[in-house]
DNA sequence: TTGAAAGCGATACCAC
DNA sequence: GTGGTATCGCTTTCAA
């Protein structure tokens, strides 16, 4: 993998001046002369030469790396999220390492794993950090982002999930739905944080402002997979009481519902209004009404928290919360019996 | 990020044992008593220490760590390779840097610079590497596996895009169209390869079997997305005498064209049929006809390919072909006038 | 401004 | 079977 690498001494032999001087004239550090830093730059040149990065990483500790852990690497959201992450780092020079933590103890691996020790910084995406590891962390002076949820302690990028949930239940419950459902994650996902309780409290919070008693069996799980909002829509179906409207707290999930009704022949919007969130790239196609986000955003932001992080790691972390927007389609409408 | 870092000596300490002994023991090496290694394994999970990987590389020359390159990170199947790289390559102990390459600029930054040091070897999607540059790299030994293409010198995994193409046009044929469109990349994309132009090929050859004339304005570009498509196919409904049938490269452009079609008021199937590749996530919802191919396992192959490729670099380079399979829904159907 | 030399944390060769 | 130690390529004091 690495034929006739040509070194920092071969450099320096051949500009005639040290290595010291060679590493300072590269890396643009004072203290050379502007001769001797030009004729090394041309040397390096004329040899191609380009620093080892392990070598380099070892001797200063620092990477230009960043590692970041996302739950599920091919859903949706969080392809674009790595997207905007990357975009980012690409351009200031940092590399990308990438990791799908799927259970606790991937977690645990990528916190304290050699991922501590060979990236710069961190950035967690939607992944539950139990108090006391948060803690830890923060003592240990991480240099962590996180997207999706906020620690006090880190930089982190995220939405207004209750008023999400308000404003698309709030949209069913304008329309005269009062029979509305909720798709969730898994109950006992152990990774998804605050996202899933949040909405679900602003669903709870709308209906209870207009009066309507929530239902235990409307709300399902759908695991945040097309899939799986296909399997909860189906358990609302065969309800003897349908609801009328589902909120769903991903467009996929939705999506997945408007399979199972069609499959059914339940009409949308006509028997069944069914909204989800995050405006995916198919919701114009299925005309799905959504609360959308700008996700991809998400990870610019992040990676852009991250690296000022790296300039300034003592000031005081920066928590931003990206806008939401309601974007009705035609998935949803009054109730049939309205 | 390294505050309290335990190293090998720490552990070699604690053992009561020496560096090269912990060494040993820790990566299964022989000469080392059952016994000692047994305490050596115990201490390093009690401190719950890791070798560095930049110590480990410039000590040893392995990382235990592949790059990737895809040319567009947030798309639909380049999201499902990037998961499914990662899947495998974590199961082994890799970790996976990731990069979006979207010039060739940033192509030659990938394969030639010091990430070539930084990794053990290298996953390519999709991206065009000129033959002299396959050339350059297969003389020094690369260790590369591509995915979308086949160069002989390295391991690969595609479909056979030529009978892709075939299938989708033959089906279209076969509901009694003659008026066929095909949606493509960019023209100028620097950096697709054999993809679009194994498509157009089977296209092209299925449409003069049945003698029927290709006709320029119906070859446009879809750049691979949903706005892309819904561009096309806007394009498409544009002309005098717009075509019956419209075969998009991919389902993400077939979507787009969904929702152009319906904006206008064109009836699929009947005014219009549309058929797309690669069996999207949001396919089955839209009921859109496409060829499947199963994507992420493209990339668990891939991977695969390449772990392979570090205990035998002097095997015969495997290509795999993975199967695809016509998956008729409700988007094509016989022209009106049939 | 420049250079000599001491690490950085592992691996691997060579004695014992 | 184990332990010393040179080595990997670079960064970074510390002197000169």
């Amino acid at each position: 993998m690495t034929p006739n690498r040509v070194t920092i001494e071969d450099v320096a032999a051949e500009a005639g001046v040290s290595v010291a001087t060679v590493s300072r004239a590269l890396r643009g550090l004072p203290n050379v002369a502007p001769g001797t830093r030009e004729r090394v730059l041309a040397t390096a040149a004329a040899m191609s030469y380009e620093a080892d990065p392990n070598a380099s990483r070892l001797a200063a500790g620092r990477s230009r790396t960043v590692a970041m852990a996302v739950p599920v690497l091919n859903g949706w959201y969080f392809a674009q999220v790595v997207a905007g992450v990357e975009a980012v780092l690409s351009e200031s020079g940092y590399d990308l390492l990438l990791f799908g933590v799927t259970s606790d103890a991937s977690r645990t691996r990528f916190l304290s794993g050699p991922l501590r020790r060979r990236s710069d910084g961190l950035i967690l995406v939607d992944i539950r950090i139990p108090a006391l590891e948060i803690e830890s962390l923060a003592t240990q002076k991480a240099q962590l982002v996180t997207v999706g949820f906020q620690a006090e302690q880190f930089p982190s990028v995220r939405i207004d999930d209750l008023s999400v949930a308000r404003s698309a239940v709030a949209h069913l419950v304008g329309l005269g739905h009062t029979s509305i459902a909720i798709m969730a994650g898994l109950p006992d996902d152990p990774l998804r944080f605050t996202v899933p309780e949040l909405r679900r409290q602003g669903y709870l919070e709308v209906l209870e402002e207009v009066g309507v008693a929530p239902r235990e069996e409307f709300d399902v799980a759908g695991n945040f997979s097309i899939d799986g909002g296909y399997e909860a829509m189906a358990k609302l179906l065969d309800l003897d009481d349908p609801p009328t409207a589902v909120f769903a707290m991903s467009d996929e999930m939705a999506m997945g519902a408007l399979v199972a009704a069609r499959e059914r022949g339940v009409d949308v919007p006509g028997d069944l209004s069914v909204i989800g969130v995050d405006d995916h790239d198919a919701a114009a196609v299925v005309g799905l009404t959504t609360v959308a986000q700008a996700v991809s955003h998400h990870g610019s932001v992040a990676a852009r928290l991250l690296l000022d992080r790296f300039e300034d790691p003592d000031a005081a972390p920066v928590h931003h919360c990206n806008a939401t927007k309601l974007v009705v389609r035609s998935t949803t409408g009054p109730p049939r019996d309205t």
